[in-house]
DNA sequence: TCATAGTTTCAAAATCCTTTTAGCTTGCAG
DNA sequence: CTGCAAGCTAAAAGGATTTTGAAACTATGA
């Protein structure tokens, strides 16, 4: 696994590239924003740790343009105490985490395996106002109550969020969430759009997810 | 608390007193290393000041003694600027983070917490409700009643634990617990489950460990 | 070597998830 | 307004997974 550290206080940035490649990570250092940004667009890193007071070009800027080359790496701001709330901001831009000075390096090592993970299995998720489903964690929360779900009814509202603001088919359905794909009647899906209605609370005026007499069902942001 | 610090220039040494004292942190100083190792290893403290540049026995010979004795209490070096990467290969030798001169006392201060957390029971010791368990004495609590248990049970439970409410899925189970890395059809979780929750006492009313249909188990704060 | 404690497999019983069924409600066309 | 088809809901039937106890197997130390 390859990191690129973007850090100008070079104290830091040896004790970091010595710890990270005693646990057998590769690690690259670069010293300003933006020769760092320069680094990491040209080269492939499987995660970056970025200062985020730089010369030249500041932590939040290399990130904000790194992400408009369109590249998905994982960024992890290191920050001082007294700009936390910026870089809480910052995260909006773009970055995955942060962690503050003085920070334990336990603590890193364990965010830096955090973000790593997603790249052995996907971490992803998706959302409906305040209905929230994450798929590795198999968790459903809305608001912060989280909500029961066995597994069909997860794979059906799975299905519905990842397809956010389009018509469902109830045959398409049918197809990915119980895996028919032959010619079948039955009203399986019926039977679970209630209970997982029921589950989550919604009543029909709050339309989150509306059916759509003679098609299927829709699951709409307002 | 209690802090020695082990200082020769005695403004910053009694400095470092007042501040501290101020934070109702107990403080004791020395003035060379030769006897703040002897006072080191003599007493205990939760956490040990060393200046780099000491008469008699230098900071690094300190502490390489002092981890020599077997002795745990995290060390952060107090270091002038220009030997900065000296210390850095001396944090290898057993120190737990240095700090430059001149310093600011509140980045100190966030430093001195950082490494007194674990002491708070943060680093070894796992918790669920009134069920704790330490790692590093492989001992469980319910309550002040001390459960015995097995290898495996005891490393199922820390599984558990240390994914505090996360939903666990059987296959990272198997390969944290196990070790089995491959696809592998077993019941020997459920059976550890089944000893655990009999061991502890779990009724299926309290839900401490919820088990998640078909997706694994997760355990829980109320 | 045997005895003991720990681990794993197996299979019946219990649980609860999924699907079907059936009666009821709603929306739409005539 | 009426009737029908589509969708909703509750409850029973069916099916799959988990729990549980017991037996088989394995490692360890006397």
């Amino acid at each position: 696994m390859k990191i690129l550290i973007i850090e100008d206080e070079s104290g830091i940035a040896n004790f970091l590239k010595q710890g990270l490649e005693e646990e057998s990570y590769e690690v690259q250092l670069s010293e300003d924003g933006a020769q760092g940004l320069e680094i990491a667009i040209e080269n492939h890193f499987d995660l970056i740790l970025l200062d985020w007071m730089l010369p030249r070009l500041s932590g939040l800027d290399v990130c904000i343009e790194f992400r408009k080359q369109n590249k998905q790496t994982p960024i992890i701001f290191i920050t001082a105490k007294d700009t936390v709330s910026d870089t809480i901001s910052g995260l909006k831009s773009g970055a995955n985490d942060y962690i503050k000075k003085p920070f334990n390096f336990e603590e890193l090592l364990e965010r830096i395996r955090v973000q790593l993970r997603p790249l052995s299995g996907e971490h992803d998720v998706f959302t409906l106002r305040d209905i929230s489903l994450n798929v590795s964690t198999h968790q459903v929360f809305r608001g912060n109550q989280e909500i029961q779900l066995t597994q069909k009814e997860f794979a059906l509202l799975e299905y519905l969020l990842r397809h956010k603001g389009e018509v469902c088919r109830r045959s398409r359905i049918i197809e990915s969430v119980w895996e028919i794909h032959f010619e079948y009647s039955t009203s399986v899906i019926d039977v679970f759009m209630n209970s997982l209605r029921k589950k989550l609370n919604l009543s029909k005026s709050e339309d989150y997810i509306q059916t759509i007499r003679g098609i299927g069902y829709i699951a709409k942001e307002p």
